[in-house]
DNA sequence: ACGGCCTGTGCAAGCGCTATCATCGGGCAA
DNA sequence: TTGCCCGATGATAGCGCTTGCACAGGCCGT
């Protein structure tokens, strides 16, 4: 731990103590094999004597990759995005990337000052959970940085995109409440593009099959525990009740659920609700809840992969991967 | 929109499309009053023509300022933290600062590699929701990065520490409890030094203050809703039903009240049950959750101040802000 | 024995900014 | 008018790293 003189050790310091010059010192911090082994031991020592720790700004100003991956997320709490940035992070650390978080959901103008910060930070690769508008695609397009969309499978996405079809999970949403023999569903989704997919498929589907009339309502993004009071309320009020409410998110169907309880209404019996994202409550409410299962970890490794190849200059294979999704049936529904 | 030729614009091309110097345009960019306002007009539109985004990676390289910060939580699914952190994103994002995001949540040595990573960012600032070991500590006070710990306020904090006294809230939640005519108190507490604090602090002033017995459990971090059902059997188990639970969090809090509700049980006349952190949801129960608020916002802005002060070059005026807590009686207790 | 090659390493030129210092005109008090 | 100061700007030296190029030496095939 020599402290040199007051600041902090750098390349250099490591390579006099080493006896070799900076340039390899570099060479085995970002690719230890290129050295000579018995090197890299002295390399090895001199940094743990040193006490060093590289600078990223600087290795990044110079080899134009920062080894950071912005996220892009409308909120933080009770999203249905957490899991999966979860294990995005995870998997994203373990190869040596960090994750700056571009929270875009307070306010407008909000996505266009995250990703300008991202932009000016040199970011490898900018993960969105929505779509950016063209003025905003076309200035992260002009960049190197990479652009993935998740959770989402648009025509003709800006760079990559990793999901699944939302016309697909709310068409097999619906052939399952078919199914169960549900007559009267009614839809209850975020106005968002995504949710409005799910519906207009679901929608489309139950009337293909010969299903009676759908019902619907809008709440606020996000679609949290808290809309079900206001939602079970205008439930209430209708004048023949739905058999079943499909939900956009499992947060919203729980606060459903909880609110029909309240009201003395059993689920499912008297009510069945369904949920979507397979967040972690969604297994263990009472009832559990039947939703559809995204698969985060499997996105956050796709994601992963792609960056790589990206960081690698590599072409993409693809424009967009398909991970599915999986519709799980427990009690509620 | 002149592409110059491949390559970003970069400050010089700017400084040539405005006739000035690039050092004219640093200053403008940094602090655009220092410039001369008809200059400043042309450096404007320079910019705009040329869509020039400034490199922060070579910036923070020559000034040792990152704006960046690093933040470290446990977990982002259901974390009791993440009022906090949302608020503190935003506070950050609007002074320029970027969140870089480290979950420390996932397996032993975890906190180590994100602190590192952070430190190979120089960034300006660590906010972390836990301690540091001794070692981390070390190595974090040799750098020129701020450590603040929040959510709690350790008697020598490494840093800053902005939070609150988990002993008060202990003590608050004890007197209440009383003070409500509850005799059986069941203590449900995550195994950390924090949850640990409040519990003992709740015991000593039940002692104190002449209660009875009080009955304890523990459950894994992060305290979660999953968690309510093992406890609530455990609970059912017990000779002597308590007849109030006091939770380390409203998440549990909420699983503990749909177990026993679903156990035919009414809270509170059956049993009454409080959380903590006041996440939104605690207010959006059937029954509504009493619990103790943590004014994330306020933590969010006393983060930030001690950031800029601390960028500015400043000492700090105190080694830990105390911003205390509030007990917000409603239904389920 | 010799040229070609491959491996391991050093040299030095940047990467795009910031910050220090110097310069250059006024405006203004004496 | 003279000298001084101050506000506005330019020139320039790095910040700490990466990387293309050069080069030294050992190994091989012929």
């Amino acid at each position: 731990m020599s402290e040199n003189n007051g600041r902090n050790p750098t390349l250099d310091d490591v390579a006099l103590h080493a006896g070799v010059s900076a340039a390899t010192v570099s060479r085995y911090i970002n690719n230890p094999k290129v050295v000579a082994a018995a090197t890299g031991e002295r390399i090895r020592a001199a940094i743990a004597a040193t006490g060093y720790i590289p600078n990223l700004l600087a290795g990044g100003l110079a080899s134009s990759k920062s080894k950071m991956v912005a996220v892009l997320i409308p909120h933080l709490t009770d999203s249905i995005f957490n899991d999966t940035i979860e294990s995005m992070t995870g998997e994203l650390a373990a190869a040596g990337f960090n994750v700056m978080l571009g929270l875009t959901g307070t306010g407008i103008g909000r996505t266009e000052d995250v990703v300008r910060a991202a932009l000016s930070r040199r970011v490898d690769a900018i993960i969105s959970t929505g779509p950016l508008d063209a003025e905003l695609a076309d200035l992260v397009r002009r960049g190197p940085a990479l652009f993935i969309q998740i959770w989402e499978l648009p025509e003709d996405p800006p760079g990559l995109a990793i999901g699944f079809s939302h016309n697909a999970a709310g068409r097999d949403v619906a052939r399952f409440v078919l199914s169960r023999g549900y007559r009267r569903p009614h839809l209850v989704t975020a106005n968002g593009t995504r949710a409005a997919m799910r519906r207009d498929a679901f929608k489309a589907e139950w009337q293909a099959q010969g299903g009676g009339a759908v019902t619907e309502a809008q709440v606020d993004i996000p679609s949290r525990f808290g809309h079900g009071r206001r939602v079970f309320a205008d439930i209430r009020r209708m004048e023949l009740l739905p058999d079943v409410v499909v939900c956009g998110s499992d947060y919203l169907a729980q606060g459903l659920i909880v609110e029909a309880q309240a009201a003395g209404l059993r689920v499912p019996d008297d009510i069945a609700v369904i949920g979507f994202g397979n967040s972690s409550v969604a297994g263990e409410m009472r009832p559990t809840i039947t939703t559809v299962e995204i698969d985060g970890a499997r996105i956050a490794r796709e994601v992963l992969a792609a960056i790589r190849a990206h960081s690698a200059g590599e072409e993409l294979p693809q424009r967009s991967v398909d991970v599915g999704f999986r519709l799980i049936a427990r009690e509620s529904a």
